[in-house]
DNA sequence: GACATAAAAGACATATTTATCCTTTTTAAA
DNA sequence: TTTAAAAAGGATAAATATGTCTTTTATGTC
C-alpha cells in the first residue's frame, strides 16, 4: 500500500503531533525508539518532512521535532503520503496500465474505484482527527 | 498496491484466461506483446505462475501456455496476488507495525479494515468472473 | 534419430529502495 | 566566546526489485 519510507513518516508524524508542540520538543532519538524505526534512516524521513514544511525543527540543545497545536488541523494524512509515494496510491491503475480509464478500464477499473475512494477518504483525515478519535491510548501503539 | 511483478503476473493470468485453453495456447511472445511488457521479465513470471500451478505450460513447438476452462472458476485473483506479493495486501498492518490488531491498533486501524475488506473482495474474484463481468471488450485493454 | 521450437533454468546487470556513517551548520547555555 | 547538543547535508553501502542474456531441457515434426 505505503512504502516503508511512507509508513515511517506516517508514524513519525503522527508520535510528534502526539508528544510535540512548540513548547516541548522532541528528538531524532525519541522519535526513532518511539516509532521503533532505524534512526540514521528516520533521520532522512525528518528532512523530508521539514523541508515539505509538515513538521517543524529547530537544532542546538533543547531543539527538536514539533508540530504546532493550531496545524494538527490542518495537516491531512495524505499530505504524509504525498511526500514520500506522491500521487499514485490515489491515481495509478491497479494493473499498472498508464491507458486505463473509464473509457478504456482495465479488467479491475471498477473494482478498484471504490477502493481508491475509500483510500483517499482515510487519508483526508487530519492529524488532530486522528490524535481525537483514538483516544490518546492508540499512541502507544506506534511500534511495530 | 501491487509490486510491478505482482501487476505483469496479473495482467498475464487474465490474458491467457481470456485467450488460451488446453487446445489453444499462447507463446511467451504472444503474452508479453499482448500486455505490453518486457519478454524476458515477463518470462520469469510465467515461470513463478506455471510453477505455483496457476498456469499451464508445455515445451516444444505448439508449445506455450494456458488454462483449462475448467480451472477458471477455481482460481482466484488472490491466488495470483499471493504468489508474487504473499498475503501483506489483505493482512499486513497499514503502517507497517507487526502487532497491529484489535487489541493494539495502531492509529490507523479501524479506517483500514473497510480498505482491507474491499480489497478482499476484489481479490476473491475468479477468472471467470472477471471475464464475464467485463464483456470481453476490456480484455483489449491489458496494454499499458 | 535429427531438427526446430518453445519453455525452464541459471547467471548477470541495472535500478530503486532502504539504511548507515561522517561532516557541517545552527543554536543554547555556561 | 567556548562548548555541547541537535538537526541538516553529503557520501556511501546494503538489500531488494526489476530486467536481460545465455544455456539447458522437453517435445512435436519430419
Amino acid at each position: 500500500m505505503f512504502s516503508k519510507s511512507c509508513k515511517y513518516g506516517l508514524r513519525s508524524v503522527i508520535f510528534i503531533a502526539g508528544q510535540a508542540g512548540e513548547n516541548k520538543k522532541v528528538s531524532l532519538t525519541a522519535v526513532a525508539s518511539g516509532i521503533d524505526s532505524p534512526q540514521a534512516f528516520t533521520a532522512k524521513i525528518l528532512q523530508q518532512l521539514t523541508k515539505s514544511s509538515i513538521v517543524n525543527s529547530t537544532k542546538g540543545p533543547y531543539g527538536g521535532f514539533f508540530i504546532r497545536k493550531e496545524d494538527l488541523e490542518t495537516i491531512l494524512l495524505s499530505d504524509v503520503v504525498s511526500v514520500f509515494d506522491g500521487d499514485s496510491v490515489y491515481t495509478g491503475c491497479g494493473l499498472g496500465l498508464s491507458k486505463c480509464d473509464a473509457k478504456s478500464p482495465c479488467p479491475l477499473h471498477d473494482k478498484f474505484i471504490t477502493i481508491r475512494a475509500n483510500i483517499k477518504v482515510m487519508l483526508n483525515s487530519s492529524l488532530a482527527a486522528i490524535l481525537n478519535s483514538e483516544a490518546e491510548e492508540n499512541l502507544m501503539f506506534l511500534k511495530r
